[in-house]
DNA sequence: GGCGTGACTTGAA
DNA sequence: ATTCAAGCCACGC
């Protein structure tokens, strides 16, 4: 096993968790926050555990819900128990969704380097 | 052990 | 301005 892996499923988790209500952020905002901003695609990955009902994270502790593409577009709602679950709880925080989409995403828009800081 | 897919992003033509 | 292509790593068959 390689830790190194393992710290970069741990840290997007971490980031997810850190997610305010009623903000949003991009897989590539986090997998650019982690250092791997090509890797986008393994932080959806590592959604798609924690949906999976992972061993110590799960969606109660990551909101991945809150959690899109760089165009504020729900693609991962498929992935989750229902197809409107994920706008569900969006809208439920007070985030506006029209077509699987996130109404002024920018204003939504969570950046980790801007909140958390870039301290990696 | 190899190939393809996937909740994405960025860059170049 | 838009469209096409490549890159990244992990997991499934």
């Amino acid at each position: 096993m390689k830790p190194e892996n393992i710290n970069f499923f741990e840290k997007v988790y971490e980031v997810a968790r850190q997610i305010p209500v009623g903000r949003v952020t991009s897989y590539g905002a986090i997998a650019k926050y982690l250092g791997t901003a090509r890797s986008a695609r393994m932080v959806g990955w590592a959604m798609n555990g924690v949906n999976s009902g992972n061993s110590k994270n799960n969606t109660q502790d990551v909101p991945a819900h809150r959690v899109v593409n760089r165009k504020g577009l729900l693609t991962g709602k498929h992935h989750f128990d229902g197809t409107n679950l994920m706008q569900q709880l969006l809208e439920n925080e007070g985030i506006e969704v029209v077509d699987n989409q996130i109404v002024e995403f920018e204003k939504h828009f969570w950046d980790p380097f801007k909140e958390l800081g870039a301290d990696i």
